[in-house]
DNA sequence: ACTTACAGTGAATGTCCATTCTATTTTTGA
DNA sequence: TCAAAAATAGAATGGACATTCACTGTAAGT
């Protein structure tokens, strides 16, 4: 098609294209994450991307789906992080510290990114609702065959745990220990339960 | 002041204003619990209970303070059956019970209205945020409050739990429990876990 | 250098409400 | 029965965006 003496710049555009895209996703995380979805605006996202609001549209169909794929990416990441941990070789009560630990440090990291989740699982937002629905459900589904897979390990050595219930309430505690920092209630740290939440869940006597 | 010819209304007028007003308070909280905050209209709240958009603006100053007078009564109503509860003299574990059996019946039977709450909870509706927030810290710290009491009196009798870390865990597994029935996965309702919860926090052992 | 396609722009458009305001209806008290 | 007051109504207003579009600038290919 291309004669010789043109060169092929489609591979060079295509990644400077990928890039700017990129850019403006993470303009727009940044814009949802401190306002939310609602209060955020169009105008707003395409400041901080330094771009103009038209161009946003070049990349993007929409405010929703610029917002989905905000939160696909986040939470790709989550559960790759996720995965990695409970996919290694390691006994039951490794993979339950690791599991705590990633999640308490994810909360730490991303109270934001967190709250933005939850905005969106808890309102109604017209044609969004749907589609993310079902990718909670996802993410649900997956936390609690992990967890399950590990509270059955534990009962082959001594069996103790309901694994159904002891995910939920693994996964309660942790969105707990999550709203209470939220709401400036939690005396330290999400980090600093890793300890106290791994010997809570094992059942070890409290000593004060 | 008054005559005696001339009778005081004064009395009923008001009755029936305050009837006007708790009709109106239902028709807001059945829009708001079916569509969300964001995507109910004043309008059709006044279509719901047959006033004109004007006359809701006769009891109310705008949406914001008509939101929050629903989520207000609705948390009141709560509070007030947990607090009875939890102030009857009764030893512990039968606290402990009550408290759990309560709340799944109130997840089960309200819904709409925790959907509702986590909404706002979540998102920065501007204006309304701060009032709520402190609401929602009045609330978690209540329910803390009572918890760890329960908690502190078990461990008069053996000492093994951690009062505060076991108070998040329960109200995160409560949480859990509804968040999964929202969700569409949990294997029953929310009722039917009152026992097995009781069970898990008493850290019984597991038996299929 | 030129013209053709491509990117990027942001003002203009259209829609959706919350809130206000004037007109109408109902109630009151004589 | 009637005038004044109170209550109700819902059309009009205004503001806040999401989205579009006609235009401008820039790079590509010859």
């Amino acid at each position: 098609m291309n004669g010789k003496s043109s060169a092929d710049t489609s591979g060079r555009k295509e990644r400077e294209a990928a890039q700017r895209r990129e850019a403006i996703l993470d303009a727009a995380q940044q814009i949802f994450e401190s306002v939310g979805y609602i209060n955020a605006s169009m105008a707003q996202i395409a400041a901080k991307a330094e771009f103009g609001v038209g161009t946003i549209y070049q990349f993007f169909p929409g405010k929703h789906e610029l917002f989905s794929e905000v939160v696909a990416r986040g939470i790709e990441r989550y559960i790759a992080g996720i995965g990695e941990i409970m996919g290694s070789p390691a006994p039951w009560s490794r993979h339950l510290e690791a599991y705590i630990a990633y999640n308490l440090t994810w909360l730490e990291e991303h109270l934001d990114f967190h709250r933005l989740i939850y905005e969106i699982f808890y309102s109604q937002i017209p044609d969004m609702a749907p589609k993310m629905f079902e990718r909670f459900q996802e993410i649900h589904e997956q936390n609690i065959r992990f967890l399950r897979e590990v509270f059955i390990d534990a009962n082959r050595e001594r069996p103790r745990f309901d694994p159904d219930l002891m995910s939920l309430m693994l996964l309660g505690l942790l969105h707990s220990i999550g709203d209470t920092w939220f709401l400036g209630l939690l005396s330290s740290r999400p980090t600093e339960y890793i300890d106290r939440t791994l010997q809570l869940i094992l059942r070890e006597d409290y000593r004060e």
